[in-house]
RNA sequence: GGAGGGGUACCCAAGUGGCCAAAGGGAGCAGACUGUAAAUCUGCCGGCGUAAGCCUUCGGAGGUUCAAAUCCUCCCCCCUCCA
């Protein structure tokens, strides 16, 4: 099995059940990737990460040029060594970062110059730049440099805006071609919220020799019918022997809901964010884990979760450890968050090869859309 | 006994005639977070009321004033120094 290589062994109505092959080792999808910025998962250690049952994490290209720099990275033995994590490491290009940090940085056609969140110093970002950083970093999925807009480009913004990716994408190929060593790169169809634009994109960017596909530029603030809108639009134009890959995405429901378009991998920094910040997810639905009502609850997180922290802490304990502002309470909360996104996946899984994945679907929509509607009335 | 400083909302603390139901913090309560500038941010936080508004609060009691947390008198309590 060489890097690449994709196999889907079942299939669901849409929904995918498949393996891909990495240097690092195979990839069971569909896949949640926890994100790990600046070469950690905030928070855990590769062991939490192992243990929970990861088998594959995200690295920043942006933040890891800045800091501690890809070159010192490389000289360290390359971002697994480093960081003394095994699996398979997927690199973000920075192309989030033209959107979340856009007050810091200057687009232009030939890349992107970046004024450094730490210090304020000039960086210039290309193509070419972000292809030689992952390719040093050592990731096993490289993503290339693309421009993700926000929900309020209009349409003629949008448009260059995917010529200008689809440029990018060709560019970063011809300094990473696919076949130049054991490192795959994705490419990511953008287009922003319409549809046309997407259908271009697509249009431009599959016949390109990737390894995979990205549908980025979705979740950026926009209504949740629109992404999803989109989403089943775009997914249809991907190729189906390559992994499909929902950047930036979501919420327990947004995963199922993607897996239910054809979606094989997702990332987001809900679950680690949240688990810091006190939001948790259960079988039972989404709970705040500062409230008042669980001040003496000594029961278990989840009782169907059978992670370390639920198998270990009640809810009062977990309270007051956030209440405290102990640390251990991010460490807790974010391999809980994890194990119940990852233990989701591993449902999906097992559900497209039962042939029974409406049925998790239906469930997952009965947790988290419930809940949201009881709460909004 | 003498000299000085101080008592403000659950806590700390600003305010020294009207713009004060009273700055800031903290605590408390609730919410947000989607390829991480995030262990961050937002809202509420005397009582009643949906609101306009009304009522009760700045140690206590009186007083001055159109108006007092703020000025005056007396009293109570706390802290520091001196004897």
């Amino acid at each position: 099995m060489h890097p690449g290589q994709f196999q889907i062994t079942h299939t669901d109505g849409q929904a995918r059940r498949g393996e891909l092959f990495t240097a690092h080792g195979p990839i069971q999808t569909p896949a949640f990737m926890p994100v790990g910025t600046q070469a950690s998962v905030k928070s855990l250690s590769p062991h939490d990460l192992t243990d929970i049952g990861a088998e594959i994490i995200l690295g920043n290209t942006y933040h890891l040029y800045l800091r501690p720099g890809h070159e010192l990275v490389a000289r360290l033995g390359g971002l697994h060594t480093f960081s003394s994590w095994d699996l398979p490491i997927l690199t973000d290009s920075g192309g989030y970062q033209v959107f979340s940090l856009s007050a810091l940085r200057k687009l232009t056609s030939e890349g992107v110059e970046f004024r450094s969140h730490i210090d304020g110093s000039k960086h210039w970002f290309t193509p070419e730049k972000v292809m030689d950083i992952q390719v040093k970093l050592g990731s096993d999925i490289m993503m290339v440099l693309d421009e993700c807009v926000s929900y309020t480009a209009d349409w003629n913004y949008t448009r260059d805006s995917v010529s200008l990716t689809t440029d990018w994408a060709r560019r970063c190929l011809q300094a990473s071609p696919p076949d130049s060593g054991s490192q795959l790169l994705f490419g990511i169809v953008q287009g922003g919220f319409f549809s046309d634009l997407r259908t271009r994109s697509a249009e431009e960017i599959t016949p390109l020799p990737f390894s995979g596909f990205a549908v980025g530029g979705l979740s950026v603030g926009e209504p949740k019918e629109i992404m999803l809108d989109i989403l089943a639009h775009t997914v249809p134009l991907l190729p189906g022997h390559k992994p499909r890959y929902l950047m930036g995405v979501g919420t327990p429901l947004d995963l199922v809901d993607g897996i239910s378009h054809g979606v094989d991998m997702f990332d987001c920094v809900l679950p680690t964010r949240n688990a810091r910040n006190g939001t948790l997810y259960t079988s039972q639905g989404k709970i705040n884990i500062k409230r008042q009502e669980f001040r003496a609850d000594d029961t278990a997180l989840d009782p169907a979760c059978s992670c370390y922290t639920c198998r270990t802490f009640s809810r009062a304990y977990l309270r007051h450890l956030y209440t405290a502002r102990e640390l251990l309470a991010y460490r807790l909360n974010t391999i809980h968050n994890l194990a119940y996104y990852l233990e989701l996946m591993r449902r999906a899984r097992q559900a497209i090869a039962a042939g029974t994945f409406a049925d998790l679907h239906r469930e997952i929509q009965g947790v988290f859309k419930g809940a949201q509607d009881l709460k909004e009335e």
